[in-house]
DNA sequence: GTGTGTGCAAAACCTTTGCAAAATA
DNA sequence: TATTTTGCAAAGGTTTTGCACACAC
């Protein structure tokens, strides 16, 4: 696996990793923006990221790699790559906000468990079109949407028939 | 203006008004927490409200009217009216939280408007079914949910429509 | 009477902002 | 070179908390 050019790992990405900078730089030229290190770093910092973060998490990782951004920036970018359509936020709780990257994932929903805080994805295209329904009834131009479903995962729910069943037994 | 007893104006009420105090009043017994006026007051005004309403509007609200419960106490409250499912807590935009309050009221969701804040109810049994079926699809116990509809609402697109008519219109 | 609730003020929390220096196009 | 961007630190607004006193049960 020897490889030619100094880009070369960028194969590693499953799909081109070149595009998502593209479209955060198309965005910054069409609003007279300029692209620096700085938003390099955040949006890649993004990318590597699975699930869902908050600045805080994210802000340590690129410490940590050696992308010393600040947190004025940080939370500057965040907003652009927003507006840009590359990251969604989100607020679950009650805290800060999380985030998530959506370049090259689809759309989904979220199940949020109140006890140990999972996050389960879900996607449910006649939901979907029930939405597209209700907007168009109400002459409502969607951009956008949430749907977050709170409850106890089924791994909490286990959890808690076990301690019910047993609740004096000192193990 | 003129009152034949002290509690007339109660009477504006469709309903009874007495049952949402037995509820607040059953869910602090069972977590052995005490009636108080403040926690009364609380829940009046939130049951005066009609729609979405702020910590501070509250507030304010309250002490106009000679409920002069202290913002710590407010919080506090707001916090046991939505554990006890009187009230629910959104987080439309990024900045504080809003409160509804759901005695008497159905389940409904949202059309948020990203232009004037304008925030449209609306019911989609279709999709409520549909949830309950994702939900049990991945063993979920659903407490609550939430679903909301960013985007612009009707009236915000034909004010937006007259301005790109006529741009260089100068009256 | 005991444990709970309240108000006050200060703290905590996440996020935004003002400004001077640095960097981009 | 003319703007834009950055980092720092301070401000911002909402919400929470510690504590002494007051109160409900």
């Amino acid at each position: 696996m020897m490889e030619p050019t100094p880009r070369s790992r960028a194969a590693r990405q499953p799909g081109p990793a070149v595009e998502p900078e593209e479209r955060l730089r198309e965005y910054l030229r069409s609003r007279n923006l300029r692209m620096t290190p700085e938003r390099r770093w955040v949006l890649q910092g993004v990318l590597s990221r699975d699930g869902h973060f908050d600045a805080e998490e994210l802000l340590q990782f690129l410490h940590r790699r050696h992308m010393p951004v600040s947190r004025a920036t940080l939370y500057r970018t965040l907003d652009h790559l927003t507006s840009s359509g590359l990251v969604k936020r989100h607020r679950f709780g009650q805290g800060h906000a999380l985030f998530e990257h959506v370049y090259g994932r689809h759309h989904h929903d979220h199940l949020v468990c109140d006890r140990c805080a999972a996050v389960i994805e879900f996607i449910n295209e006649d939901i979907e079109r029930l939405q597209d329904e209700v907007c168009s009834k109400h002459g409502f131009l969607s951009t956008n949407h949430v749907m977050q479903i709170f409850g106890i995962c089924a791994r909490c729910q286990d959890a808690e028939a076990k301690h019910a069943d047993a609740p004096a037994r000192g193990s």
